[in-house]
DNA sequence: GCGTATATTGTGAACGCTCACGGCAATTTC
DNA sequence: GAAATTGCCGTGAGCGTTCACAATATACGC
């Protein structure tokens, strides 16, 4: 396999009898190309199976075409459907994506993975990551140049900014318990250093408060099932009286079960716990989990929409979208067993 | 915010008062560079936030530094888990990674992918798609030139490949079952289009052969809970006789176990089940599920290896590697209850 | 002090493409 | 029938970088 040059637009125009500029012109679908030397140049192409060079193009057009995205933990649920959404969108609009996933959020790896995309030029970000402890002005000041949709974590004030309103959703959610005559309601956050993490949680407080009511524990574990389970696990063993478990996503959910489950506890009858997230097997738990929904595949495109309009249009105004979650009451959440 | 050129290695050369080539060579790290020019270089480019536009690099150089992954179904635990480790190795190695994920099997897609992909001339190709009904041939006349490493598909002569054996790990969890006691086996079979689906259907098989079982029932779902509590309570409702169920991946085990748990069925006293890939969640079910786990991480490493052998010395020998997949045994599977 | 080796620096061309412009027919206008 | 318009096509330059080569400066040997 000795690596053979691909066919360049000089190839074409050679073999089709033309310039390479009529060439260019019928790759770009410009108008004024008389019918014969559109159909050579096409026959040209097929038969040299041209494919235009992407880094030719940018370095004339001065645009990669190419958006970057900084997302973080991407082997979680939420990540990696919002990861595969948005490169479904991009392909949709003739964008190619580039994403660095980081893997701590530090100031430090979050400039790194924006230095990496600058070499590329790309011609928007999207920064998926939760930026709590970032300054925003540090922010600002590494890519002030770049037009910038912030997803996932706290809106600026002339950021264009698309999300999910965590918040709403976590007032959804204890509004449920709460409604259902729930008293004693523990909290189990996800990291509060994200802050998604962290709105959910204070979506709750805002929903317990308003029913005056305080949460009989808090805790904060790292969004896997193993550190739910053993938050559950050290509430249980302590003796803290509940009735009602919030959960700050599934797979913690699914790790509270499985404490619950093993101290005897009947679900939903002698606790109740509520998610967040909607994983696919939230429905096909024991028992089917109530849980909040996101439709990361709207939120994507969204993200993706204001970007290209913060490309196009720099000077135009930027805005906020917020997409507003939806609670899925399924088996685990029932009024409280009377005392 | 009016769109800034970002600065070339001309301003930088004029800042520093060198010519653009020495500050070619210093950031190619050429060694014949007086230890002044370099320092003032360093600076101009500190100062200008100057960073190399990888387009003009790859126009000069003829190598993109870029890898393309065709990809499929990333919204399921393994290909994703498998996308997150291959881009944090290719960035470790100094590589970009363009991930087109195609939503249909066909070759027009396939076909399709690669397009785009040589676009951006890529400088080699990860195939990481099951490719059951593509001819190979097909596939040979569309990327004969380019470097190309295969995984999780069927092995060619002559063509890099990288897998977890999953055939073994099919062998490995039916051996277990019948090692345990078990005779009467059901098996859940993920869909027979994906090559590792038929693998480890195939590997089942081929235990139970061995110990001189057929199968109770084979049926084929789509990898989904749902489909998995479907297709199970099917065959609960039909009233066939097993005590073992091979599942072949852990999402739609845990289906089957809603619908096994409906019935009102005790596990693993009245059926044992193995699923197929440990994801985070596997543990934490009701009861822990025995499964098989594959380490992408690893696989993604090897992919990344034998595709930069592919892509440096082009006459090299294609070779095959196999990871051999590790059974994990919990609590979902035992003996069987005495008849 | 002169030729020669060595270290450092600069110049021209090329990579594959698009943009701005200019040229030439064929057609239209008066 | 000359001038203006239109449709189609080609030429030159430039995008930001690297490569091959040439040029200069410095050091060394005798």
């Amino acid at each position: 396999m000795l690596k053979i040059r691909p066919a360049t637009i000089n190839d074409v125009a050679a073999r089709a009898g033309v310039s390479y500029q009529t060439v260019s012109r019928v790759i770009n679908h410009h108008p004024s190309v008389s019918k014969d030397a559109l159909e050579r140049v096409k026959q040209a192409i097929e038969a040299l199976n041209y494919q235009p060079s992407n880094a030719a193009r940018h370095l004339a057009t001065q645009r990669s075409k190419v958006i970057g995205v900084i997302s973080y933990g991407t082997i979680h649920y939420g990540p990696a459907q919002m990861l595969a959404s948005l490169e479904k969108a991009a392909q949709g609009s003739g964008y190619a994506l580039s994403n660095v996933n980081v893997s701590d959020l530090t100031f430090e790896e979050i400039a790194g993975a924006i230095q990496t995309l600058r070499r590329q030029r790309v011609d928007g970000l999207i920064l998926f990551a939760p930026l709590i402890g970032i300054a925003h002005t540090d922010l600002e000041s590494i890519c002030a140049d770049l037009p910038l949709v912030i997803t996932d974590a706290e809106p600026q004030p002339g950021r264009a900014v698309a999300s999910i309103d965590q918040f709403t959703g976590g007032r959804l959610s204890a509004q449920h318990l709460i409604q259902l005559g729930h008293r004693q309601i523990a909290l189990l956050s996800g990291p509060l250093s994200w802050y998604d993490a962290l709105l959910r949680h204070q979506g709750w407080l805002s929903a317990l408060q308003q029913a005056g009511l305080t949460p009989v524990a808090t805790m904060e574990s790292d969004w896997t099932p193993a550190s739910g389970y053993r938050a559950t696990a050290k509430l249980l063993e302590i003796g803290t009286p509940f009735t009602g478990l919030l959960v700050a996503n599934d797979q913690m959910a699914l790790g509270a079960l499985r404490a619950l489950h093993e101290c005897g506890l009947q679900l939903p009858h002698d606790v109740s716990v509520v998610g967040f997230d909607d994983i696919p097997e939230a429905a096909f738990l024991e028992p089917p989990l109530t849980t909040v929904r996101q439709d990361f595949s709207l939120l994507a495109q969204r993200s993706l929409d204001q970007l290209k309009a913060c490309i196009d249009q720099p000077s135009a105004a930027r805005h906020l979208t917020m997409l507003v979650p939806e609670l899925i009451v399924r088996s685990s959440t029932a009024a409280p067993r009377k005392p």
